[in-house]
RNA sequence: UGGUCUAUGGUGUAACUGGCAACACGUCUGAUUUUGGUUCAGAAGAGUCUAGGUUCGAGCCCUAGUAGACCAACCA
C-alpha cells in the first residue's frame, strides 16, 4: 500500500491524468515482461515493484510475461528463478505469460501485413543489410528485394516457417521508411530463422518473432494499458505505436508505451551481460554469490523483501541516468533487520580472556534478551565461565582517553553477564598478547538488581565462553568493485575495477551455542558486529553465516580519520572530462562560497589548472557576472591571474574588475583581487 | 556531424495549473543507552547547468547554448 499522502512519480501523474481524462479505471493493466536470458538484479526490482505497486495502487491486474523470442539465449532455468525472485519479493502476478504463447497468432498478422504490402522477404546477408540501412546522419538505401511481388513473399515466408532454408538466408521485413532519422524505422526485421529448440515450443518453430514485432503484441492481445519500460526503448516507441496501427481494432483497448530510467547502484554493474560474465569468469561463485546485486544474491546475503522494496519506494522513479549510493540500500536492511534480528553473540578475531577469581569448572546459564525493540521476542540463555573469547580489538594495553573498551586498571562490562576489570597480560615473546588476565565483580550480574550490577561502566564487550562455543565458518563481503560507477569509463574495462578483497573467510569463528540451531530464515543480529544469515552452503555441524551487512560504525569512522592515512577522495574526473574548461571552472566556483580548507584549496587549485585552457576572449564576458554571485566573480578572477601571468596586457575591463572585486565584502574575493592586481 | 531524451544540496527523489525549493539517505553536533547499534533533539549543506526572454512573480513557460545519456544486433 501506498502511503495517502506521498508524492507521485511522473508515470502515476500520467496515469492519473488518463483517468481524469476518462479512462476507466477497470481497465488498467500492468506486466513485467522479463527475458528468461538471465537472474533479476536489484535494477529489476525497480520495476517489478513500479508495475506490481501501479497494480497494488489501483487494484489492477499485472501479468508476468516472459519475452521468449529468442531460444538461443533463454532456458527454463532462468524462468523459475525469475518467478522465485518475483514470489519472494511478495508479488502476485495475476497471469503467467509467454510470447511464445502469441507465435501462431503474430504469425497470421505477419501474413496480413504482407498482403497489405507492408512486409517483405528479403534475402541479403546481415552485412549488406547492415551497409543499407545507412547511419544516424545518413539516410539508408532500400534493399533490391523490396519490391518483391506480394505473392512471392507470401510464398517465402511460408517456406521460411517450413524450414525450408537455412537460418540467415531469408528473413521478412516491415516496409516503412529508409530515410527515417529513427534507424529502428528503416524496414526493421519482424522474422528470422533461428535453428534452435526453444525452452517451450522446442522445435514447432524455426522462425522467431523479433522483439519489436512481439512486444507491442502481446501488450496488446493481453490489452494492457500502461506498457512501462526503459528508456533506451525510447526510439522503439515510433515503432511500437506503427505495428499497432497496423493490427488495431479500435474496440480493443490500445497500449501506450512509457519510459523510465533504468536503477543504478553505486560499486556494481547492472547488466544482466557483465554480471553473466562475472559468473562466466568465476569472479563471483554465481548469479546468487551474496556480493552479486542479484535479487538471489541479496537474498542470499541476508536481504530481505521488505528491505528492498523499501529500497525501490524511496529510491522513485524518474527519467534521469542515475547512480543511487549503496548506503541507501544498507540503511534500508539495517532499518529492517534492527527490529527483526535475534541478538545472539559471536566472536570472530579471539583473544583469550580468563577471569582469574571465578571458579573454576564452574558454569553458570546467563539470560539474554531476544531483542531490545521487540519487548515480546523473550530471551535465551548463554552460558558463562572462568575463560573466554573476546575481540582482540576490544582490547588496548593502554587505550587511551577515548577508547571505550578494555584497556590495563579499566572496568568493562561483558553483555548481559558481569563487570570485569583487567590486570595484567601474558604474552609471547614476540609481543603478541596470548591471554588477558581480569577479575570480576561479583555482585554485578546483569539483571541481578543490586547496586553493583547498575554501575556505570565506560563500555560493553560480546564475549563467548570457550568450553562452550561452536564453531562456524563466517563469510564478510566488500563491496565489488573498487569504482562508484566500474562501467561508465570509455577507456576502461570494468572489470578492471574488481575488488581484490571483496571476500573475506574467517574459517574458525566462536558463536554462542544458541547459534547451533539457525536455520536459513532466521535473521540474527552478531552484537556489535552487524547482521548475519546462514549460508545455503551450510551442512549438519558445519554453519557457515553471511554478514548481510556491518552495524553503523561511528567508531571505526573516528579512529580512521584519527590516522593521517586518510586517502582522502581525489575529486573524480568522472564523465565531464570534456567539458569546457571554463564551464567547469564556473561549476566549480559556483560553490566556492561554500568550501573551506582542503575542499577550497582543491577547488581554487583545480580552477588554476583549468584556467591554463581559457582564452581571454572566453573570459572576458563573464566580468559582468552579477555582483551577488561571488563564486564565479572568484573563479574569474583567478582565470584572470592567469592569463596575466602568461603575458595578457591590462585594459579597461580588466581594471574595472579588478576595482569591483578590491571593494567587495567578501574576503576570499578581495585577497585573489589583491594577488591579481599586483601582478 | 542527424534524431530523441535528460539536467534541482554529496546521493536519490518532491515541489499540482508559474507563488517562501521539500523529503529521505549521507555528513556533523548533543542527549539517552548493558550493542561506539537503536531512539531522541538539533545543525550544516541548493545562486534549481549557462545566457537571454515572457511575467507583478520562473526550478516550472519561450529562445539559444553547454554537458550527459540513448539510437546504425538476424539481442531484448
Amino acid at each position: 500500500m501506498k502511503e495517502s499522502a506521498a508524492s507521485l512519480n511522473f508515470i502515476e501523474h500520467i496515469i492519473e491524468e488518463d483517468l481524469a481524462n476518462g479512462f476507466p479505471q477497470d481497465k488498467l493493466r500492468f506486466r513485467f515482461p522479463p527475458e528468461p536470458n538471465g537472474y533479476l538484479h536489484i535494477g529489476h526490482a525497480a520495476s517489478i515493484c513500479l508495475n506490481f505497486g501501479l497494480g497494488e495502487k489501483y487494484n489492477a491486474p499485472v501479468n508476468l510475461r516472459f519475452d521468449d523470442t529468442n531460444p538461443a539465449k533463454e532456458e527454463q532455468e532462468y524462468v523459475d528463478a525469475i518467478k522465485k525472485d518475483i514470489a519472494w519479493l511478495g508479488f502476485k502476478w495475476a497471469n503467467e505469460c509467454y510470447s511464445s504463447d502469441y507465435f501462431q497468432q503474430l504469425y497470421d498478422w505477419a501474413v496480413q501485413l504482407i498482403k497489405e504490402d507492408k512486409a517483405y522477404v528479403d534475402q541479403q546477408s546481415s552485412e549488406e543489410i547492415a551497409a543499407q540501412k545507412g547511419t544516424p546522419t545518413t539516410a539508408g538505401t532500400p534493399s533490391p528485394y523490396r519490391n518483391r511481388p506480394i505473392a512471392e513473399s507470401l510464398d517465402l515466408f511460408e517456406r521460411m516457417k517450413n524450414g525450408e532454408f537455412s537460418a540467415g538466408s531469408y528473413l521478412l521485413r516491415a516496409k516503412i521508411d529508409m530515410a527515417s532519422p529513427n534507424m529502428h524505422m528503416r524496414d526493421p526485421i519482424l522474422y528470422r530463422i533461428v535453428n534452435a529448440a526453444h525452452h517451450r515450443t522446442g522445435t514447432d518453430w524455426c522462425i522467431y518473432p523479433m522483439y519489436d514485432w512481439a512486444h507491442g503484441q502481446s501488450d496488446y492481445i493481453e490489452q494492457v494499458s500502461h506498457s512501462l519500460c526503459t528508456l533506451e526503448f525510447k526510439s522503439h516507441r515510433e515503432l511500437y505505436d506503427w505495428y499497432l496501427d497496423q493490427i488495431n481494432d479500435s474496440n480493443l483497448l490500445r497500449p501506450k508505451q512509457r519510459e523510465f530510467a533504468r536503477r543504478n547502484l553505486s560499486y556494481t554493474v547492472m547488466s544482466k551481460r557483465k554480471l553473466l560474465e562475472l559468473v562466466q569468469k568465476k569472479i563471483v561463485a554465481g548469479w546468487d554469490d551474496p556480493r552479486m546485486p542479484t535479487i538471489s544474491g541479496l537474498r542470499r546475503r541476508g536481504y530481505t523483501p521488505e528491505s528492498i522494496r523499501k529500497f525501490s519506494d524511496v529510491s522513485g522513479i524518474s527519467k534521469r541516468d542515475n547512480v543511487t549510493d549503496v548506503s541507501l540500500l544498507e540503511y534500508c536492511i539495517r532499518e529492517d533487520l534492527n527490529k527483526r534480528a535475534t541478538r545472539v553473540m559471536a566472536v570472530l578475531n579471539p583473544v583469550k580472556l580468563v577471569i582469574t577469581n571465578y571458579p573454576e569448572g564452574n558454569t553458570e546459564m546467563l539470560s539474554m534478551e531476544n531483542n531490545p525493540e521487540d519487548p515480546n521476542s523473550g530471551t535465551h540463555e548463554v552460558p558463562f565461565s572462568r575463560e573466554l573469547y573476546i575481540e582482540r580489538e576490544d582490547f588496548k594495553e593502554d587505550g587511551g582517553k577515548k577508547f571505550f573498551r578494555l584497556s590495563l586498571g579499566n572496568e568493562v562490562r561483558l553483555k548481559s553477564a558481569y563487570i570485569i576489570k583487567a590486570e595484567s597480560v601474558v604474552k609471547d615473546k614476540d609481543g603478541n598478547i596470548l591471554e588477558i588476565l581480569c577479575t570480576y565483580d561479583p555482585e554485578s550480574r546483569s539483571g541481578s538488581g543490586t547496586e553493583a550490577s547498575m554501575r556505570k561502566v565506560k563500555g560493553t564487550l560480546h564475549w563467548v565462553s570457550i568450553d562452550h562455543a561452536i564453531k562456524a565458518e563466517v563469510r564478510e563481503y566488500d563491496r565489488l568493485f573498487l569504482d562508484e560507477a566500474p562501467d561508465s569509463h570509455e577507456d576502461k574495462n570494468f572489470l578492471d575495477f574488481v575488488n581484490p578483497e571483496s571476500l573475506r573467510v574467517i574459517k574458525e569463528a566462536y558463536l554462542e551455542p544458541y547459534l547451533s540451531n539457525a536455520t536459513l530464515d532466521d535473521k540474527f543480529q552478531f552484537q556489535r558486529l552487524g547482521y548475519f544469515t546462514l549460508d545455503t552452503d551450510s551442512k549438519e555441524g558445519q554453519l557457515i553465516f553471511n554478514k548481510t551487512v556491518g552495524l553503523k560504525d561511528t567508531w571505526a569512522k573516528q579512529s580512521q580519520q584519527a590516522t593521517p592515512q586518510a586517502q582522502k577522495a581525489a575529486p573524480a574526473p568522472s564523465n565531464q572530462g570534456k567539458r569546457k574548461a571554463l564551464n567547469e571552472i564556473q561549476q566549480i566556483s559556483k560553490k566556492l562560497t561554500n568550501f573551506s580548507g582542503d575542499k577550497l584549496e582543491s577547488a581554487l587549485s583545480s580552477i588554476l589548472d583549468l584556467a591554463e585552457e581559457v582564452s581571454y576572449e572566453e573570459l572576458e564576458p563573464l566580468f559582468n557576472t552579477a555582483a551577488k554571485k561571488v563564486g564565479t566573480r572568484i573563479g574569474v578572477m583567478l582565470s584572470l591571474g592567469v592569463l596575466l601571468k602568461k603575458g595578457q596586457a591590462r585594459n579597461e575591463a580588466i581594471n574595472s574588475f579588478i576595482e569591483a572585486g578590491l571593494a567587495d565584502d567578501n574576503e576570499l574575493l578581495k585577497r585573489e583581487a589583491e594577488k591579481v592586481n599586483s601582478l
